[in-house]
DNA sequence: TATATTTACGGGTACGTACCCGGCATCTTA
DNA sequence: TAAGATGCCGGGTACGTACCCGTAAATATA
């Protein structure tokens, strides 16, 4: 049982252009000392016989180690969602690390914006090729990236996006689809019809993605024509304390919501809140595969969690910049991740 | 920038252990001609280093090729539910084409057990190395993996499992839940709690798949105590007239059927069918991400899908064959597919 | 015209593994 | 005891590409 030989190497195109095989690795890398004539020559054979390198070899022989940098939130006490993107990394690592990819990651503090800053300043300072980040802090990221672009270093957004910036790829949701399809679930124990609440835990309630989700789940209800009013509560610390004043505060202003959306991980919280206080009537809708929001999925304390495959976010970006930066190949400028509905039943079988 | 020594390879082991490479390659692939002493040294030396060989160098050197066999159901008029798992297929192969690894893939007719038996003949007369199936027709695939088990192929199961066989591998959906999570969703409208259908298109109506899920659906109602009489609906021919014939039929016995749950993909026949009837009150739950299911769920004939990623399965199957007879790594025993729920405001980003 | 510099290219080795071939002991057998 | 058989092992080449180094020819400079 042999190969095929199907596939022609540097080998066959020296042949036929009456070089030296280093002559057309010369021009493959287009690296000078070669006239333009042969050049001409030597690409003409390239494309007539399609040749595609035998990355095997390419990676075996060559050297070179590309550094790349991934910033992500630290994994708090608060939430663990991070881990399952750090988790995606570390497999695409691990994956790569034999064709001398090499990944350092740093991490910054959801809770402060000034950690953000140190960790990307010290990656301008080293020598990467290449970046993944979430652009968790807007202002901030959109600073770094600035720099980034400077050094012409290519950069991946993961779990929420920047628009208008030239950035390599982003994959992550759909944030205003997302948001439309937590609508659709709010409606599913919606009896009297009255109020249902979105409720975003976060530093950053301003943020563009949060906007977007929002924009998308009050869509979903002007879409049909549900008359339903839509309360906004915004909560700015995210601990536990905070969170029960809140919306202690809330619902005591409006005592018929009858669903609430929460518009990240943090739900559980919410889930906590809603367990002490004994208001099972209310359906509860939020995001994220944590264990925590999964304890609630069983109790029936939560109804529904939408997940877009974080641990999948972290494999994909660091490959997209293995793709450009190694293979030289093209990668897609935005990549949506679907947008997963786990229940009770379901949740068993999901992957992160 | 140089690449890491952390990895220690033959050239090191054959130092360490005082004999030369080709020594150290005799033991790792066991051949013969090594003393039992050495072997043992060389074992100990490559258990501490923890010896993990260079693909790329061990593929760029070995001139074997492994051929594969895959036999899967052609994709018909009637449904076109298994391009998926053909592109999955197809997505493997040129992944590990290059790793020295050929796949031939051979189809057979889901009306016809015929030629499955014709199929599986020839790849019992080719020099195949492993084999992935559907085991679509329970009986004609015992016989087969009987037969392969004979000449020690491996085989791996994708889309349905086969009880009982000592099988390399299952990759599908955990049958019995899935059915759990159609009830659930069955009861997304049901208002009067009367009656709901199970409908089963197929011609192997009594087979172990089906048989799974329609307990799972029934264990939904029975646990949580909802008095709901289920109809069962066996339709053998699978085509149009036949299932309009058959529906017609059991909807004018049990008029006040509120829910119908199809347990596969045949489901947008349902739906053509629910919508010549002008039969919009009945929800409809079936399987599968098929342009004329999507079609349906958009006009919400359709009001859930459930799907187990059709397409991974086929890359995951041929994966694991390559995992263990190339890489000689051992795989998972079963690997259950998540239970996707589909609804008309998810689709646009599910993956297949 | 003689010398220095640049341009254009080939030879050859390395990457880590697979595997052929040949050689040196030791062991059989007549 | 000599001839062959066998067990055990090392040398060396190949896989397809990367890239260093050397060199002849072409060109520039004196």
């Amino acid at each position: 049982m042999e190969k095929e030989n199907t596939y022609y190497g540097v080998k066959e195109i020296a042949r036929r252009a009456n070089v030296s095989i280093a002559t057309v690795d010369r021009v493959l890398h287009n690296r000078s000392g070669v006239s333009e004539k042969t050049k001409k020559k030597i690409n003409d054979i390239i494309k007539e016989l399609d040749y595609q390198p035998n990355i095997l070899a390419s990676r075996l022989a060559s050297k070179k180690i590309i550094s790349l940098a991934v910033l992500l939130p630290r994994v708090s006490e608060e939430t663990d969602f991070w881990e399952a993107p750090m988790k995606g990394v570390t497999r695409a690592d691990s994956e790569i690390k034999k064709y001398g990819v090499q990944v350092t990651t740093f991490y910054f503090d959801l809770n402060d914006p000034a950690t953000f800053n140190e960790q990307a300043a010290a990656i301008l300072n080293g020598d990467f090729k290449g970046v993944l980040l979430a652009p968790s802090f807007i202002e901030e990221s959109r600073k770094f990236i600035r720099s980034c672009r400077e050094k012409r270093i290519p950069f991946v957004f993961i779990d929420s996006d920047l628009p208008d910036e030239d950035n390599l790829c982003y994959i992550g949701p759909h944030l205003f689809q997302s948001g439309y399809v937590g609508a659709k679930l709010s409606t599913y124990r919606l009896k009297e019809k009255h109020k249902v609440a979105v409720v975003n835990i976060s530093k950053e309630t301003d943020g563009y993605n949060y906007l977007q989700i929002e924009e998308g789940f009050r869509s979903y209800f002007k879409d049909h024509d549900l008359p339903i009013e839509i309360i906004r509560i915004d909560i700015k610390d995210t601990d536990s304390l905070s969170v029960t004043r809140d919306l202690t505060r809330a619902l005591h202003k409006d005592d018929d919501i009858e669903a609430i959306f929460v518009t990240n991980s943090r739900v559980f919280s919410v889930a906590a809140f809603l367990e002490k206080s004994k208001r099972s009537d209310i359906s509860l809708i939020g995001y994220d595969y944590l264990k925590e929001n999964i304890a609630y999925l069983n109790t029936e304390q939560i109804d529904f969690l939408i997940c877009h495959k974080p641990e999948e976010q972290g494999y994909r970006g660091l490959m997209a910049l293995y793709q450009t930066l190694v293979l030289g190949a093209p990668v897609e400028k935005t990549y949506f991740m679907p947008i997963d509905i786990i229940t009770k039943e379901n949740q068993a079988f999901y992957q992160n």
